[in-house]
DNA sequence: CGCATCCTTCCCATTATTGGAAGGATGCGG
DNA sequence: CCGCATCCTTCCAATAATGGGAAGGATGCG
């Protein structure tokens, strides 16, 4: 059992997030003690570097919470969990190819503007158009 | 003149939006009425169409506002406006790489489970690794 | 004149995280 | 065994940008 201090060192979670998913109810501590504090068992801190992970790959607290659902039923069918990161894939796909027409219409302005002393900038000409 | 509902017609900023964006100083309708109403002047429609291209580019609020100003200051050198654009790029670069190292992982992990009634599935190990 | 529609301000919610304050609990050195 | 450092607790607030809604006043038109 550990404290939320231990915990936060052996997860890269900072307590002040182990708290906040203890108050949003994703990863609750196994024990309580009567002085209110908080203590972590093995399958607690396993469940909190299964969070980090899966923020890490852009899944909302809410799709982690789902993903730790399934992740903790032993039964679930592999299709489930699968066409969650399908979906996620799409997303980031999604996100990516905005991000890359944003990056290039830039660009393009960029490189035609002079940069200099002089306040001549098809960047503010483009946005003011 | 035009009212706050007629300039969110025009620009496709929400009124809402255009409440906001007066409430933070961003832009500031040229009149307001004895009742309080707000009254868009040509220059700040302008401006909120400056303003929504500007958040199209991905552009924070804040550098907005920057680009903003130097968009209203005649005399400004374009080096500032061109800086501020090459920013923009290597942080869209750095988000974009980012998002394609996530999708590449759980496409990688999708690709090795696979997606049936059985509960093995890589996606979760690994997330609990 | 009355009703529909607009406008105002104010408060709250979102998402995920971080910060701090005020106060209680624990542990260790002297 | 006392006091201090460090941990812990809860609550409140802020971030960035937007949206939703309530309560109430203003306007416009028939």
């Amino acid at each position: 059992m550990q404290s939320i201090g231990e915990a936060a060192r052996e997860t890269g979670v900072t307590a002040k997030m182990i708290r906040h998913y203890d108050s949003i109810g994703l990863v609750k501590p196994s024990v309580r003690s009567d002085a209110g504090y908080r203590y972590y068992a093995d399958a607690d801190l396993h469940a909190l570097r299964f969070v980090k992970r899966a923020r890490n790959f852009g899944f909302s607290l809410e799709q982690t919470a789902t993903l730790l659902a399934l992740w903790r039923d032993r039964h679930r069918a592999s299709a489930a969990v699968k066409s969650m990161a399908l979906a996620q894939v799409a997303a980031l796909d999604a996100k990516i190819l905005e991000l890359q027409a944003m990056r290039q219409t830039l660009v393009h302005l960029a490189q035609n503007c002079r940069g200099n002393q002089r306040p001549e900038c098809p960047i503010l000409e483009d946005l003011s158009a």
